[in-house]
DNA sequence: CGTGATATTGAATATCCTCAAGATTTGTGG
DNA sequence: CCACAAATCTTGAGGATATTCAATATCACG
């Protein structure tokens, strides 16, 4: 379950053929956006690399990332004349894009897409549950443990891995400000639990410790 | 928007009439549990009236309630053998119970029903990004004026209505405490803006107000 | 009318935020 | 390959917000 494997290889042939032809493959350097929130919902994507941020904002500014999405996700709003949220590339990525008026009519066309994507959802739905449970009430501490593990899951790297987001974006999916995510890594990493080489790099040095100090969110891990 | 239809509306006839075989009236009182977090997941069910909690919880017994559903809601999880929350009665409760696998081989055979589900877990996902925003995003009193402006939506009401959750669950959804969640109750009492009428009534007095001290979330409101 | 559950409120405290200064890292152009 | 600039990160001090704990009040129900 850490790896999600691409919609075209969990769809009967015909399914996946016809999913083939509307693709066309982009790439995105970091920071660059797909969606914008409340503009036209004009695409659905499929991430092939990279990680994808979906985020909402207030109006005053205050921002949450609302989803991260990994190589093998299908990121988007079929029968959405208009975006709920914004998506932009949390890291260089590389992703196929279909229109959504295409993916409709795919999805009235080949039931078995419709039942996938439906699976799909139900998963993201859960993993967006765990994410309420960490959001609500976890303390700071544990939220970082919570989203290295979570992490950690998703990229299937072992110990060892970059992370795809900014120290004010990791504030952003935990409800956190920039200081504390800092602060709280500096503590896991005095603990002996990670290490954090350069900006980006994350290393869990103690997994089973940092599990037990995330007070769990076991499934979600 | 505001009040869902019943599936059976949704979906063709031959689709509604199957599905209404599948059914088996139930009802509930008020904190009674249909589906326990990790155990067996064998129902999914349709709200006919009354207010569903789903909810989960950490190891020590923190909880967090992840989804209220409303009259006309499809509430379940096909697919999966263990219930990913718990799912109860907020208040005294009617339902249509349906057997998960019979769910699923409906959903086989009706693909207008699978379109129709998935369309509806669409819909959930963008109200769940509306909460994270508001548990990660929001201050306490701005958290419990989304809550109301949320409840008056989904009840279709009018100004007045009864709280369908008491004050601790109302904390279990916001990610605060009870006391918190009075205390702001209390704040917005005072302002003039509400009204609560016994433990379990609220009159919303001055929307536009409320509205706008909710700091937005324009979207989930 | 009494009892248990629920809600309110206060005081003290813990957690996290804000603001700010300084340090590190990354990336770019020479 | 180096130097420099911009972005990102770290850390501290003080303060705001929400929590904890506890006492009291209110409500719902039998």
């Amino acid at each position: 379950m850490t790896v999600t494997p691409p919609l075209e290889a969990c769809v009967p042939r015909p399914a996946a053929a016809a999913l083939a032809r509307l693709a066309h493959v982009r790439h995105l350097a970091r920071g660059d956006t797909i969606l914008f929130e409340g503009l036209a919902n004009q695409v659905c994507v499929s991430v092939a690399a990279g990680v994808l941020r979906a985020s909402k904002a207030t109006e005053d500014g205050r921002e949450a990332i609302v989803g991260l999405h990994f190589a093998g996700d299908f990121v988007g709003r079929p029968f959405a004349a208009h975006a709920a949220f914004s998506l932009s590339a949390a890291t260089d990525a590389e992703f196929r894009s279909y229109s959504r008026p295409a993916v409709e009519t795919l999805l009235r066309e080949q039931p078995d897409m419709a039942q996938e994507l439906y699976r799909r959802a139900l998963d993201e739905i859960d993993n967006m549950h765990g994410w309420m449970l960490v959001l609500g009430r976890q303390v700071a501490g544990e939220k970082i443990g919570s989203f290295l593990l979570h992490l950690a899951r998703r990229f299937d790297a072992g110990e060892s891995f970059d992370l795809p987001l900014t120290r004010a974006e990791i504030g952003d999916v935990l409800g956190l400000t920039i200081g504390t995510v800092s602060r709280e890594l500096a503590a896991l990493r005095r603990a002996g639990l990670i290490d954090t080489p350069g900006q980006r790099g994350l290393v869990i040095r103690d997994r089973a410790a940092l599990a037990a100090r995330t007070g769990l969110a076991s499934a979600f891990v």
